[in-house]
DNA sequence: CGGAGCCTTGATGTTAGTCAAGCCTAGTGG
DNA sequence: CCACTAGGCTTGACTAACATCAAGGCTCCG
């Protein structure tokens, strides 16, 4: 929570403030929904340990990734625009989430100007990472899309005080697939070849970045 | 403006002080950028009349269409992340556009709840939107994307009390492939084809639906 | 009326998808 | 603690979809 307000011009004071609205915690065991697609919206939501995916299903009973939630990051905005949640949100690893109720977090918005502030730079950067990951959809080859994932999920790292070079992806091949508009086969042989090319380490799930320019560059 | 507020549980009232925070309407030439990636962010916009497309530039040059607006819909949601824009705004057709100032319109939320509703809204349904275009490009195939294309700009027709039959698309087919992550000349074939199945009747820009649950069932 | 940009269509090439088989690993139960 | 199993991962051979290259026609604007 400090993670997600704090950099951003709030005082201890009015973090306090925040802080009495968030009822309570709640843990989300791996493969369990926190919401799914279609429940009424009440919160918002950000992840306090381990990390989740957002899934939204086409009608025909396709699914796709949506997004990549790590520890600190925020979740549920889906369900502003509609009161109901437009994805669902899955965990991938046993996780915990703090709960913020919206309409109490809405009126704090309205007295704390800095709190109104915080909430429109939360929803602003997730329509400028979704535009990002529009054009990574629309118009990049399956290796670049590989890499700008890599190099995202490792900058992300960075900010949250992680390893930007080392870490563990929860997600499967084909989580990975569905999130970059591809087949877990071709995700698979993608991250092959970059460890030929001595680009990455990869033994399932853990991944190190060996080269972090030459991932850049590809 | 009225667009796009009246339907969402403004007074009069209260859309009156929207209005007076309205500095001015500003023209734009087809094909003139409104404002470009980079630029600081003052403003949100409304489209008044005609139609803009916002465009994303990947280092490297490569540019992607990432959005289209159509008369009454907002525009400029993109720079409130980081003070600066992140697409940019170019009209696809001689247009005009209102503007409305972001730090007044930030106060008059703090006022006014209803109008934090409005604005909140506002933003969840392009987080939204956004992720709904994520899956066209990541799961669908090309004939499915122009569907869902056309679809979704006679759909925003008809809410705009337009045609949801019958519109001028002013993009060119190089614009729509590039929204869809395809190439022109398969925008083209693929629009050729949807006309000898009787889907559609085209000429150049000008489209007519002929046959709507054909097109939804594509 | 002329021309530039836009659109269409065809032939060919390339990338990523599909199908298939076997292996590895983490989690389970004895 | 070990063996078993299911799900996940890798790799190969083949295929399909879409991109690319190319040429010609249309249309809208000056």
């Amino acid at each position: 929570m400090r993670q997600l307000c704090m950099p951003h011009g709030l005082s201890c004071d009015e973090l306090a403030k925040l802080e009495t609205l968030i009822c309570s915690a709640r843990s989300v065991p791996r493969g369990e929904a926190l919401y799914r697609s279609g429940d009424r919206f009440d919160n918002i939501y950000a992840v306090r340990s381990g990390s989740m995916k957002t899934v939204m299903a086409h009608r025909g009973g396709r699914e796709q990734v949506t997004g990549l939630r790590l520890a600190g990051e925020a979740l549920g905005l889906d369900g502003i625009s509609n009161d109901v949640h437009a994805c669902s949100a899955v965990a991938l690893e046993d996780s915990t989430v703090c709960i913020v109720p919206y309409t109490a977090l809405k009126s704090l918005c309205r007295e704390i100007s800095s709190m109104q502030e915080r909430m429109h730079k939360l929803l602003g950067e997730q329509i400028v990472r979704e535009a990002a990951q529009m054009m990574v959809l629309g118009s990049l080859s399956a290796d670049e899309r590989v890499a700008a994932f890599l190099l995202d999920v490792s900058e992300r790292n960075a900010q949250r005080g992680y390893s930007s070079a080392e870490f563990n992806l929860r997600m499967t091949r084909e989580d990975m697939g569905s999130y970059l508009g591809m087949t877990l086969e071709t995700v698979s042989r993608t991250l092959s070849r970059f460890q030929k090319r001595g680009l990455i380490d990869t033994q399932g799930k853990h991944i190190r970045i060996v080269d972090l320019d030459g991932l850049r560059q590809v």
